[in-house]
DNA sequence: TTGGATGTAACTCTTAACATTACATCAAAT
DNA sequence: ATTTGATGTAATGTTAAGAGTTACATCCAA
C-alpha cells in the first residue's frame, strides 16, 4: 500500500473542472489526454470523488463539475475519497506472531503507537491543503513563466 | 516505494540487541526466527543500520551490539538507514509533462509543495520518537500482559 | 583447518499498482 | 425511435517493487 498516483491524478483533474467552468464540458476522455492516464482510470477517480460529494456527473450526455468551494475541499478528502482504507497500511509491519520470543509477541504493540503518530501527522498535514491553495498557486504558475 | 517492512524488522532487531546485551550472541539467524524473516533479510537491515552507524557487527564471530545510546536513536535514523531515496517517492506523481494542457505542464510544480510538506510532517514525527521510548514501551508490555 | 558466522550477488516469487479491453447503461440530439 | 457519444464497471493483462531464497565468497576464533 501506498500514496499512489491517483491521488495525484484526482488533483489534476479537479483543478482541470475548475478552469474549464462554464468553458467546455469535461469529460473522461478529456481529461485523460490532459493527464495521460486511461479514460478508465480517469472514470474510476472521478467516480471516487463522486462518493466522496465531490463533484457530480452528468450520466449519459457526460460532463463532470465541482459541487463543492474548492476552499473547503482539502487534500485529506480527495485522499480518503480514493483510498478506502485510509492511511492505515502505509505503513508495513512483518507477522512474527505466535512465537516464544517476548519481543515477537510485543513488537506490533510496540509499532502501534509510533505509526499511529505518523498517519496523524500526515492526515493534520493533508488536512491543512485545500484545493484552492492549489489552484491559486496554479494560477501563479500560469501568469508568470519562469 | 512505500515505508516498507523492513523499518519494522530494524526495531525488532534493536530492541532484541538491547535486550540481549550481556546475555546471548545475537547472530543473524537468531533474528530470523524471532522476526519470522529470512536471515539475508536480517543481514540486508542489519548492514544498513551499521552503515549509519548505529550498530556494530562482528565479521567471522558474529553478533550484532548496538553502538550508540537508545535515547540517541530516532525512528527517522533508523528508516533512513534502510531506505536511501529517503521519503521522497514515498507519494507518486503521474507522468505528464510535454502536453499543451498549462494544467499538465504545471501539475507537478504545484504538487510539490503540499507532498513536500506532507514528508516533513512524516520526517518531524519519526525524529521525535526515540528507540528509548519504543524499549520503554515494550518493558511495560512485559511487565504486565493483558 | 575446521566451523559457524557475515556480506552480497543473482534469481525467483508474489503482490499491488497501473493499463487495457469489453460491454452494459444512459441521455441528449437528430 | 435511433443514433451518438458519454459514463459505470467487470474482467483481464502488464509491469514494477517488495519480499524470499539460493549460492557462495569472505572472515575470524577455536
Amino acid at each position: 500500500m501506498q500514496i499512489s498516483m491517483k491521488c495525484s491524478v484526482a488533483v489534476h483533474c479537479l483543478i482541470f473542472i475548475h478552469e474549464a467552468k462554464g468553458v467546455a464540458k469535461v469529460t473522461s476522455n478529456l481529461l485523460a489526454q490532459s493527464t495521460g492516464c486511461n479514460p478508465v482510470i480517469i472514470r474510476n477517480v472521478i467516480s471516487g470523488l463522486k462518493k466522496a460529494g465531490l463533484v457530480t456527473v452528468a450520466r449519459g450526455t457526460g460532463g463532470a463539475q465541482l459541487c463543492a468551494d474548492p476552499s473547503e475541499i482539502t487534500l485529506y478528502q480527495i485522499y480518503s475519497a480514493l483510498e478506502p482504507d485510509g492511511l492505515s497500511g502505509l505503513i508495513g509491519i512483518h507477522a512474527c506472531q505466535g512465537r516464544k520470543c517476548p519481543i515477537a509477541q510485543n513488537i506490533g504493540q510496540v509499532l502501534q503507537k509510533p505509526y499511529q503518530q505518523i498517519e496523524d501527522a500526515i492526515k493534520q498535514t493533508m488536512e491543512s491543503i485545500t484545493l484552492q491553495s492549489m489552484i491559486d498557486d496554479f494560477h501563479q504558475l500560469v501568469q508568470k513563466p519562469e
